[in-house]
DNA sequence: AAGCACAGGTTCAATATATGAACCATAAGC
DNA sequence: GCTTATGGTTCATATATTGAACCTGTGCTT
């Protein structure tokens, strides 16, 4: 791999991590040697993309990617017109509702919006959701090609729960049904308890750039709950693609008014 | 520089341009071979840090850094408790309200809050911000320790207007005047005809991390009309300071509830 | 339609850069 | 005061990066 591959794929580590890591850690859990790891953080931390904690020496995300987030998405707001269908989702269903992007190679939660209930499912922003065991990645497969879903079915299948399908035989099963129904269904194959409900979000060319899913805990789904949510969930899929491609799109010639600070 | 620098200056130069550049763009804004540009592109765009439109063969900021961004902000809220202040300010002074942030080595913009008069000014995210010709970068030079001034104004200092002040001793006399006043005003350093007045925002041990700023066209601001702006900039980012550091940051043990999908 | 100019993209020998085992320094635990 | 952690550094070696020269396709000119 190349060296700026390194230094991205610890950037992704690091975003993935729930506690700040120190240096031996990134090390290790990047594969890395202690020295590479220190070079590529140094690196990373002269742009801003990485902080050391003075204190603690710990390393964590920096700032800089909230500014290339922020150019991002005044350019193409995929946040700005989907989180408003997130959130008008978990009020009507009353469940935890989260969005992911597929970005690097893996699809990654981007924004959540809890459930109004005490007993909720949490999901955790920046959680990679694995295609085989996430209704978000089931649904993003149905959709995606043939070469995409060979790939990710070529991988090995970890195992996240006892229910969680590793055969890629039924995997491919599952991907079919989710296409004659239009969205998909993962019952405890991240976490034990959850049943979750996916639609995905298709470019006007029909390829998938994500996908929106309703998470609840099973003791609250059954098949009629489940087949709501699927409706809904789906409907909230296509509005938000409409949106995202319909109206805005603006780039060209931007305005080129610099502003002053 | 390192392979990792280049390429996260090529994001950078990425994120500043307001249109999207081809290869040959790339590789001469960044001062590369196109070879090295494209290799770079490829590595980036693997990583979903960069997107290449399938269509016109142009690069653009991938989605990459919005779940970093994402991911960053769930753990230390600057935009989230920053904005509420810029949008306020906005409201009260009636003119354009900029909040930019130090990384990177440079100020940059990451958020704005326009002006609800017809005639406004513009300022456009992801802008960095000059040390020396705006009033963020005085703000922001005038409360860091002497080594960060003498790195500034050791550098040449490039001339945006025809007030641009390029006077290593005038800018220093400038930043005395920030000192004793609390709060910086620049005028007309990097847009004729635009007045800025700005506060750093300061981490609990003085250091500044951004600051926030005030721009209005030259016609509407009178000596008195900058001082008030003075005064509420200087609040509102003593605020934000507060607030940031004050409750909030958590980190430490996080729940570890892993979500599904 | 032949010729030209310029775009994106690729190749491979030369070379600069990244790597990692061994190292030092410091702190905590016993 | 010894052991075992940590963060951090060094430098000969190995490897990835570089860029001039090279395709290839497209659109414009003549």
């Amino acid at each position: 791999m190349s060296t700026v591959g390194k230094a991205l794929s610890l950037l992704d580590k690091l975003s993935q991590l729930n506690a700040e890591p120190g240096l031996t850690d990134v090390a290790r859990l990047c594969g890395l040697d202690k020295a590479t790891a220190r070079r590529l953080l140094v690196e990373l931390e002269k742009h801003g993309f990485v902080e050391q904690d003075p204190e603690t020496r710990k390393y964590r995300i920096g700032s800089a990617p909230v500014r290339l987030a922020r150019v991002r998405e005044a350019r193409y707001p995929f946040l700005r017109i989907a989180v408003p269908f997130v959130r008008e989702l978990a009020e009507t269903s009353e469940e935890t509702v989260h969005l992911a992007e597929f970005s690097g190679g893996a699809l990654s939660t981007i924004h959540v919006e809890d459930s109004p209930r005490a007993h909720r499912v949490i999901v955790e922003i920046g959680t990679h959701l694995p295609f085989h065991a996430t209704a978000s990645g089931l649904a993003y497969l149905a959709f995606s090609g043939k070469k995409q879903i060979e790939l990710a079915l070529s991988q090995p299948l970890e195992s996240f729960t006892e229910h969680t399908v590793t055969d890629p035989a039924v995997v491919r099963k599952m991907i079919d049904e989710t296409i004659a129904r239009g969205f998909s269904i993962s019952s405890q194959g991240l976490e034990v308890g959850v049943v979750s409900t996916g639609a995905p979000i298709l470019s006007p060319t029909g390829q998938p750039i994500g996908s929106i899913t309703i998470a609840a805990p099973l003791v609250r789904a059954n098949a009629a709950t489940l087949n709501g949510f699927g409706a809904i969930v789906s409907a909230a899929a296509k509005r938000i693609s409409e949106k995202y491609y319909g109206s805005e799109r603006p780039m060209g010639t931007a305005t080129q008014a610099r502003g002053t600070g």
